[in-house]
DNA sequence: TATATTCCTACCATCCCGATAGGAATACTG
DNA sequence: CAGTATTCCTATCGGGATGGTAGGAATATA
């Protein structure tokens, strides 16, 4: 239960990787290589966290990715949602109404507040944290 | 992400109902009915909350189910494990090596550390609060 | 015997996910 | 300009999980 999908993780491998470069770049396939990360597939993500902004990238001959901030300001919220969405254990969280329940449950609360304590773990980690931890 | 199955929120919402009956049993498909479920789907979670000794079970004319413990007694966690297993944000959270990176990669506590985060919100929240909160 | 229920097994449709393929756009190099 | 290395985009695929249904066997009551 609660697993977390190969992408996300895959990311955040990727993420940590590039932190050890201290601002260098690195290619997807060097990322992949080092990673044991599929490579083709590895793309698509590096794409992901372009979109999100949490990495840069140039395109081209000698292109490559590198981290669009310091690694102890990229929390690990923001990479996890930059990937799966944000923390949704059930679909009603911000709009009631959004459920299969039309007007809210008993255990509503207690779904919210399961999303606010996750939450809370992944956004008081940083990158730095899980890189050097 | 982080959704949670409908089986185990027809689960909770089914262990929700009966905890307001008070010690009286309810058929499976009352508790459809009364929770807009569908019935021969709640059929099969009821039995695995059977299985997990979370309800008791008469069978015939006149059986039905009823919580085998006080609400107040019975935790989140153990519903939540009942039906969709532990929490396991990453395969290796016990055995270091079951993952397909072999020997742990840095991330590795920080997942471990959100399992730890789910498993205390789960468990020290009881039947009882969610039913009534 | 008739009826109401739990319980068991099989099945199905659909969606999601990890992964691959192929190529277009872009940028550097000589 | 030609060649090459890279990001980026789109399409596709196989497998597994999930939500849900069907049918009936076992069991208890009346
Ligand atoms: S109505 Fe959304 S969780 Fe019950
Ligand atoms: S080795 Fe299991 S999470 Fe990385």
């Amino acid at each position: 239960m609660f697993s977390v999908s190969a992408k996300t993780q895959y990311a955040i491998r990727a993420m940590s990787y590039l932190a050890t470069l201290g601002g260098r770049s690195a290619t997807s396939a060097e990322i992949a290589s080092a990673e044991s990360i599929p490579s083709k597939y590895l793309e698509g993500i590096m794409s992901l966290l372009k979109t999100s902004g949490l990495v840069d990238s140039e395109r081209g001959k000698h292109g490559g990715y590198r981290l669009a901030a310091d690694p102890a300001s990229i929390t690990m919220l923001s990479i996890v949602e930059a990937l799966d969405g944000s923390v949704k254990p059930v679909t009603c969280v911000d709009a009631i109404g959004s459920c299969a329940q039309g007007q809210g449950c008993q255990p509503r609360k207690f779904w919210i507040g399961l999303k606010d304590a996750i939450d809370e773990y992944l956004g008081e980690r940083t990158l730095k944290d899980v890189t050097e931890g």
